[in-house]
DNA sequence: CGTCTAATACTCGATTTCGAGTATTAGAGA
DNA sequence: TCTCTAATACTCGAAATCGAGTATTAGACG
């Protein structure tokens, strides 16, 4: 079993806004836009529904009452149990105290670098840096305006977090292209060689790593470091 | 249908393994981890067979043959087919190009805040602050070993990059955590007298929030600005 | 007064995901 | 030579996930 009984992050966010008040799940997906907090925690309907059902089995959340307004599909109420407000407090513990491994996508793209062309990828990373500079400038004007509203900080520190980590992307990105144009990241002589002799004179890849000393030279004696794990 | 036909990033893993030479898939395994691309690609076993099969099924992988060394388990050698050349190829290409929203866990934390004492988070945030730094720690000092081994950065910037993001929060929680201690962080003063409210004189929040000027008078004009969102 | 759109309020089930379990064997050490 | 551990190489099914679809209705607009 998952460390949590639900684990999804929305289940998270449910039992936040239902410590506040009882509400109807449509409601709560209401609240948390106007909030915004649908920029923090994933809010996807098909998610909802099952998540406020795994909540209610397992205590955390209990039915309230059922209504109907006209002819409207029946709205439940939903209020929040005691072992769920506990539940509330842990979770909220352990996200804000406890760094758990993240996996970023972009992480995965530079773990393959070199499966494509050295400026191609310089032109795929000044693509990415217009895009991430774009959110920055719209997150900040957001903030700005939030702060010209005098709505306190307290309620928005998570997006100031995310702006961090937007502004790090773009100076880390910004840089990594800069070094490959200028060809000063070590290895990408290395890099432009092999796409070189693929695309000139048809040498795949993995043809190259069968005879590194022939194409490369002993120039590259890390290759040996990169096992062809011998099986 | 999702974008991709096997949208888990282990299969991005796989057809990249599999475009430098044919392997059964616990060498795929083994190989992530030997190259540490597991600390950029989460690797899961439950996850690789399954990937492996789809991705076979889909074109992208083909069986070349299946081997019996011993009484072990049989191992089917796969190997990567023209389709799945251009799939790994399209894929790295919006990887690197294409930022996706990311939804950090301590961003979802950060955006219930007030469900803890103020103190009580800044303890955390401490706490969470110490595992980060040691975590830099840990990778600078992989990284110097890489780099007196002469071994390319161009085969860890996905390790930089990571470092670049552990950094980046890093500061911000530092900052936080005393901004929060200092009382500095703008709408402190109503989260501190919430939880005195509540802590000594057991009037709960959400009770706190059915008549807010009586318990917080008229200094958190900007209270109307959270909606109750009169259903 | 009729039509159209946007918002309301969900449901469904096909995929995906994953952790925990299993069975085997090579090699280290006693 | 025996035992034990670590590594090898997977399997399985319970649970989570999610996007796309559906049905209704209030109110805008002509």
């Amino acid at each position: 079993m998952a460390r949590r009984k639900v684990s999804n992050p929305l289940a998270f966010a449910v039992l936040g806004s239902l410590s506040e008040r009882p509400m109807h799940p449509y409601e709560i997906s209401t609240l948390l836009r106007s909030r915004g907090k649908d920029q923090s925690i994933k809010l996807n309907y098909g998610s909802l529904y099952s998540v406020v059902t795994a909540l209610e089995k397992n205590g955390f959340i209990e039915a309230r009452e059922t209504i109907r307004e006209g002819n409207r599909p029946e709205r439940t109420i939903y209020q929040i149990t005691d072992t769920g407000q506990q539940e509330f407090a842990d979770w909220l513990t352990e996200l804000i105290g406890t760094p758990t491994r993240e996996f970023h996508p972009l992480e995965a793209g530079l773990a393959y670098l070199p499966g494509l062309p050295p400026d191609r990828v310089a032109e795929l990373l000044e693509q990415r840096l217009k895009a991430v500079d774009a959110e920055i400038e719209e997150i900040t004007a957001a903030h700005d305006q939030m702060a010209s509203m005098e709505f306190p900080r307290l309620f928005w520190v998570e997006s100031e977090f995310r702006l961090a980590l937007l502004k790090a992307e773009s100076t880390y990105i910004h840089h990594l292209a800069e070094e490959i144009r200028t060809d000063a990241l070590d290895g990408s002589a290395f890099w432009r060689k092999a796409w070189k002799l693929y695309e000139e004179e048809g040498i795949t890849p993995a043809d190259q790593l069968k005879d590194p000393v022939k194409y490369f030279g002993t120039d590259f004696a890390w290759m040996q470091a990169i096992p062809p794990e011998a099986t």
